[in-house]
RNA sequence: GUCAGAGUAGCUCAGCUGGUUAGAGCACAGGAUUCAUAACCCUGAGGUCGGGAGUUCAAGUCUCCCCUCUGACACCA
């Protein structure tokens, strides 16, 4: 069974945020994580390129849109690429196959009878893209979020029925398992349950879109064509563009990961696109928190954001990787706090874990002939860090099936640190200095050095470049299909060579704020 | 306004269906140690669990009222 999951498409407005950096990586340690685990994944991640806004931002820089989402697009593409993201797809809705797709799956809606058109006039605001509650005879109201004047429109739009769908998505909303984490389902059943109203899926005088079939002047609203991007994804397989293939190609999605300001579009509106066309649904959408910076939302205004490119460049992926991960409930807001991040990264990465395998090592090199010691008693699954071992390794499973991806860090820095306690506790460096302990010696080093290795292996889909380092000064090559067979303890070979160590992990100093 | 959720150590948060002296991480203080990336390990201090009333043998955990904060309330990638 292949798990695909998807990031959202992102909007090519403006560059990548660190909001689109978080959800990218979570969605790839998952992604990491069921490739270890089953082997067969599809991580879509991708852009969308149409809409108004996206219009009038390229006529700002006076460069046509298709030259803006070029350019916005391979800035994702590339800053993805940085950091070291494993998707298998990256969808452009600009792509000539995703309007094959749209049309197709228009035509198949249309045939369910749920396209009808409808007049839609109001203010509407362009920032937005969405249609004001403002009175009609309002003079020149403004958009409370973008500060700009409204803009009256009055226009002949398409309308997909959503209405028909009210029992059914109902039902959907009720599962227990489809929306993630618990906490934001109430939300959504209530919307529900107000009853749903149909929505508007064209524009007229938005020329940056995708055509309407057989409507001249209509172009797909930027949501109807954006969430059809994840089908088109599956589908560039190398086959046709063909919604009949979609079964065979990784759909439904096994889980829609989102911000929390998205859940309505993937838990209602595009379950019942996809009903009326006649496809199966997303398992589970997952809608995650957002990070503001120092207890302040993030914000060109308050000119406090954080840029992906230059924390990749002055901290490292896994330094992020592990703050993001570790530190923040996935589901529920986040802080950035540069204090607690350079704490975190220095005390659990470099001090807890890094030195783990530094001093371990250099015993054992220093004491057993560059060598892994022989395992003795520690080779038995009843050796106390092997139960702790055996714990973790559990833990961690269960915890990445519900993308707790705090849970698991903590997991495994909790073997880490049994790992350390045991060292502290039996002494090794005074008890070789006591005649006939050696082979004591060499169990308890064995069994650290065990725990260590799996401490690198389960740390792989978290901190993929970090695992490697450590497992490569085991000796050992980085996680692979294997992954689950490795995880069981005894797995290193005593005798075999330990390389000469050197700090898998550099402490953070920053003096300046990012 | 309506609905939902949250208010627990300096900070970020755990505390399931009510039950011994309320926990963790970070920060802080002290101790121990020297194998190691001035790392590791142990101990400690620190909380009237937003406020008030009630139910109960027993409430952070249930009920009611009040205060504060956050989110949703239709087309916000």
């Amino acid at each position: 069974m292949t798990y695909t999951l998807t990031t959202p498409l992102y909007y090519v407005n403006d560059r990548p945020h660190l909001g689109s950096t978080y959800t990218t990586i979570a969605c790839d340690a998952l992604a990491r994580y069921q490739r270890l685990n089953n082997g067969s994944v599809v991580f879509v991640t991708g852009v969308d390129e149409h809409g108004q806004k996206i219009q009038r931002t390229a006529e700002q820089k006076q460069i046509s849109p298709q030259e803006h989402c070029d350019s916005i697009s391979s800035t994702y593409r590339d800053l993805w690429k940085s950091w070291g993201i494993s998707d298998d797809r990256f969808v452009r809705t600009t792509d000539p196959r995703h309007l094959q797709l749209v049309q197709q799956f228009y035509e198949r809606v249309k045939a369910s009878g749920d396209i009808v058109s409808g007049r839609q006039t109001g203010w509407y605001c362009v920032g937005c893209e969405e249609y004001k509650d403002d009175p009609a005879d309002a003079e020149s109201p403004t958009c409370s979020i973008h500060q700009k004047p409204l803009e009256w429109r009055d226009e002949e739009n398409l309308f997909f029925r959503l209405s028909r769908y009210q029992a059914e998505i109902e039902a959907l909303v009720a599962q227990d398992d489809f929306i993630a984490p618990a906490s934001r389902r109430q939300e959504v059943r209530n919307f529900v349950a107000q009853g749903l109203r149909d929505f508007s899926i064209s524009r007229v005088n938005v020329s940056w879109g995708l055509p309407v079939p057989d409507h001249p002047g209509h172009t797909f609203y930027v949501w109807f064509d954006a969430l059809l991007g994840y089908l088109t994804a599956l589908l560039d397989d190398g086959g046709s563009t063909d919604l009949d293939r979609l079964d065979q190609c990784g759909w439904p999605a096994s889980v829609h990961v989102i911000g929390k300001d998205i859940l309505r579009f993937h838990a209602v509106f595009w379950p019942a696109m996809l009903l009326s066309a006649g496809l199966p649904l997303p398992k589970k959408v997952f809608g995650h928190g957002f990070l503001t910076r120092e207890g302040q939302k993030m914000g060109k205004s308050l000119g406090n954001v954080l840029d992906p490119e230059i924390l990749l460049e002055r901290c490292g992926t896994d330094a992020v990787r592990w703050y993001l991960l570790r530190d923040i409930q996935f589901g529920d807001d986040g802080d950035f706090q540069q204090q607690r991040f350079i704490d975190l990264v220095n005390n659990d990465l470099a001090n807890t874990i890094g030195n783990l395998l530094n001093r371990t090592s250099s015993m054992a090199r220093k004491w057993f002939d560059d060598a892994v010691p022989s395992a003795g008693a520690a080779a038995s699954p009843d050796f106390p860090l092997a139960q702790r071992a055996s714990q973790a390794t559990t833990t961690v499973s269960d915890a990445m099936e519900t993308l707790s991806f705090k849970t698991a860090s903590e997991a495994i820095l909790q073997l880490a640190i049994a790992a350390n306690g045991h060292l502290n506790d039996t002494a090794p460096w005074s008890r070789m200095k006591q005649p006939g302990e050696e082979a004591a010696v060499a169990e308890d080093l064995y069994a650290v050095l065990e725990a260590t290795r799996l401490v690198g292996l389960l740390l792989a889909p978290l901190l993929p470049d970090l695992s490697a380092r450590i497992l490569e000064q085991l000796g050992q090559p980085p996680a692979g299909p294997d992954w689950r067979d490795r995880l069981v303890w005894g797995g290193l070979t005593s005798g075999s060579e330990l390389p000469k160590p050197s700090p898998v992990m550099q402490r953070l100093e920053l003096d300046e704020p990012l």
